[in-house]
DNA sequence: CGACAAATTGACCCAGATCAAGGACGGTGG
DNA sequence: CCACCGTCCTTGATCTGGGTCAATTTGTCG
């Protein structure tokens, strides 16, 4: 309910510098801004931690700042005329939140903490003219930020548009795991903070059917799932599946030995 | 089978100008190009007609130009490790190809001509460097162009996520069309250059499920479709369907009137 | 005109949606 | 600390949209 870009406006916790950042060492203008204390850093709002189920911004607010996530995690979705959501994404430290918005100057779409979570607002107009005059690096990591998104969109196409259920699910597993893994966290074990009804809706599934699918994939020995702890015992066999292998093995009961054999 | 970059560098056919393409007024760089004849013009590299079937680059392929579509139809598509491909999208005039290359260097999905079609290419690095020295606002109107196409495809992500087979179909007609129209050619009538197999592919359908789809479109007086010759009969119609409205009517069966009306 | 690819149409069936009940958690208040 | 409640998750039973297989039909191009 908190609206949106009501939260770029309480800044008061300038306190807070890029020094100490969990994000630091990948984010967007980290570098430069420890190097030498430049201008931009002055452009940096630290904001304050949100907390889970606080929107940063809704669809159709006014485009002004882009975020940079500090840390916790955020799903961004577009509603439609009836209400109803699509999930587009979730989006972990570093991933910069609001590119939808720079063309047509509204944001698209809207992002939800799933837990209590911290970004860093950057006024867009002012880093624009800024990192164009004088740190223009900055601006191409910003593009290449973007370039990267659309191949991660491209290919969510793929799992979308050709995959099976079980297909879905461990893409969607691997995808996380990889994100944790680029974030220096365990690539095996982690915290799924979305609920099942979000996994569902992102990878176009009924909530039932992902709940059906975190069993199968346990079954066959591929992962151990606890609500939102998640551990992954083999990744080649996840691989193996979204290749289109084992659509129904059981590891716990092989085929009985007949007469036949 | 042509590959790739090859296109790149049969550049003999810088005798054409922009001063009568017809994707000029929506260009992403046209309109600096006729008033000042900037130095970005020389960086436009006018690139021979491409025939249906030819590949402007494939994935994999290293990265150096993005490329502006002055005519014609293009789809593009990623190729997984067997082989499968998965149509991403579909491109027309003005739209800008290779942006997904920008960050790995490499271009992550092939793009292939669906009819006789033409394109610019415009070598990244020197652009780059060029409009960032001489003429911001061009390289704005990249990242707009950019924030544009994640724009679009969030909402691809709606449609193949939360839409049944005969939404997505409706949506696409409508999306076509309305590219159509911001191209200045009709929205009510067009071609669809791609094969039926292309659009189900995108769509995440089977052919045969598009096929059957385009005749119950048909029955209902939405569309009249002859293979690549497509007519929107009743726009307001496609809306309705888009939003879960009549899924299964018949224009010619009008219900019979009954004693009990 | 013949041959090959694209598109259509029909018949059948299964993955996954939907409907309907529980069960397990997490937060709140006593 | 426990009891309550609402929300999220799981599990089972059933139904159906659309995938798959197979057979024509229609274009298209040499």
């Amino acid at each position: 309910m908190e609206s949106a870009t009501a939260v770029a406006k309480l800044n008061g916790a300038k306190q807070i510098t890029c020094n100490y950042c969990l994000a630091r060492k990948s984010c967007l203008i980290s570098t430069l801004n420890t190097n030498e204390n430049s201008e931009l850093s002055s452009l940096i709002n630290h904001e304050k931690p949100m907390m889970k189920g606080q929107r940063l911004f809704l669809q159709g607010d006014n485009f002004q700042s882009l975020y940079l996530i500090r840390s916790g995690c955020f799903k961004s979705c577009i509603v439609d005329e009836s209400g109803e959501r699509q999930v587009t994404g979730f989006h972990f430290s570093t991933d910069i939140l609001g590119i939808d918005g720079i063309d047509s100057r509204k944001y698209t779409c809207e992002v939800e903490a799933l837990e209590t979570s911290s970004v860093c607002s950057l006024d867009f107009d002012c880093f624009k003219d800024s990192s164009l005059k004088t740190n223009q690096k900055v601006y191409n990591r910003l593009l290449c930020a973007v370039s990267c998104m659309m191949f991660r969109e491209s290919h969510l196409m793929m799992v979308l548009g050709k995959m099976k259920a079980e297909q879905r699910l461990a893409h969607f597993l691997l995808d996380i795991s990889q994100r944790m893994h680029d974030r220096g966290e365990s690539a095996h074990e982690f915290r799924l903070s979305m609920a099942r009804y979000d996994i569902a809706n992102y990878l176009g599934l009924a909530v039932e059917t992902v709940s059906r699918l975190f069993k199968r994939l346990e079954e066959q020995g591929l992962i151990v799932a606890n609500r939102h702890r998640v551990r992954l015992m083999d990744m080649d066999g996840l691989h193996y599946v979204i290749a289109g292998g084992y659509l129904d093995r059981r590891v716990e009961k092989p085929l009985p030995l007949t007469a036949a054999g």
